[in-house]
DNA sequence: TGAGAAATTGCAACACGTTCTAAATCCGGG
DNA sequence: CCCGGATTTAGAACGTGTTGCAATTTCTCA
């Protein structure tokens, strides 16, 4: 039985320290070699833990990766949240803050690379995969919320649409589709378009 | 030296047959079981043709794929074009291409979502992954210039967005994230908040 | 038509994600 | 402290994309 949520709440010591490691090794291969420098033997070579032991802890690498992932998020998020936005309008912080977030990701290409890969290849069937996406989505959808003054208020069909846009700039980004400074065009771009100035 | 463009711009006409032969089976291949069902032994086997030979001509899995992307693309792009658009404004005729788009794509849900794996899996770095997806940007932008009527006019800006929240509507589609009708009001909506009813 | 070049074939081999197994080790309850 | 079950380990093994290679077939063209 995997050392999961509900069969045992309380991981050993060693297990945390265990899955810690595995986290760990994988963000440093991932931040320097991209999706593909994340094997899964090299995984478990670096975190000192056998092959079947991984695979306990995270039943594929695209899993593994979304646990890196979820880590960043929640990173992020504060990292953002820690200095006020100075936009006056709207349209200003809304964008300044989509900003800050395609700045940070643009600061470790290889590990945002690998966590989009990662999240875009995950099987479409299992539930914890969904949950991540979901998960994500609430995270851009926090952020953009989060630059908005009392008052000022989004309908949640434009902030639906921002996330659209955020999503498909950044993956563009990474596919190599599109330059750095156009997914920051893209994003200003719509936030103009979407965030008539004033609110709404 | 592949018998491609440039080198060789009139294949032999067996070479043609092999070509398509290979496309075909990909293509059935794909319908069936989806991307995982394409495999590289049962494509050759189908087409009639050695594993070497089928890697002369698409030099991975998802060259072939987009390879049929292509077929598909211009496919979809005369049948939508075939009946008239018939909404008033603006506003509902790009509505209304973009839910012919979708719905042809459902109507064959393990070949898009195949395809959407392969564009999206693609290695970044080769040239003719990047020209397939600007193919497709470029698909999708006259599908949409298409709704118009002359002296309306989108701009540039507005069609941009519109692609990319298609995008990844497409993609959040068949990747599970969200149910069918999820895409058709997202797309629904996106033209709503963009295209204010009159053009601009 | 015949010779050399190019394409095709059949098949072995490799890489990496994933699974499986048997032995060694760890952990909590008596 | 010791036992029995759970965990971990080392490593073999499998599937599928991809590559390499020698033998054969097809094409070109003089």
């Amino acid at each position: 039985m995997p050392p999961d949520r509900q069969t045992k709440p309380t991981l050993t010591e060693r297990q945390a320290a265990r899955r810690d490691w595995i986290v760990q090794a994988a963000t440093e291969l991932a931040s320097e070699g991209g999706y593909d420098a994340v094997q899964m033997r090299e995984v478990s070579a670096r975190a000192n833990v056998a092959l079947g032991t991984l695979y306990r802890y995270f039943s594929s690498k695209d899993q593994l990766l979304v646990a890196v992932m979820g880590h960043w998020a929640k990173e992020l998020q504060s990292q953002i949240a820690a200095r006020p936005l100075r936009g006056e309008t709207a349209a200003d912080r809304v964008t300044e803050v989509l900003r800050r977030a395609a700045r940070a990701l643009q600061e470790a290409p290889e590990l945002t690379a690998s966590l989009v890969t990662a999240m875009s290849s995950m099987s479409s069937d299992d539930p914890p995969a969904l949950a991540a996406t979901r998960e994500v989505y609430i995270t851009v959808t926090e952020l953009i919320r989060g630059a908005l003054r009392p008052g000022e208020d989004l309908g949640d069909d434009v902030i639906r649409v921002l996330a659209m846009v955020w999503f498909a700039a950044l993956f563009a980004r990474v596919r190599g589709w599109e330059d750095p400074r156009q997914m920051g065009d893209d994003l200003e771009n719509a936030v103009r378009l979407l965030v008539h100035n004033g609110t709404r």
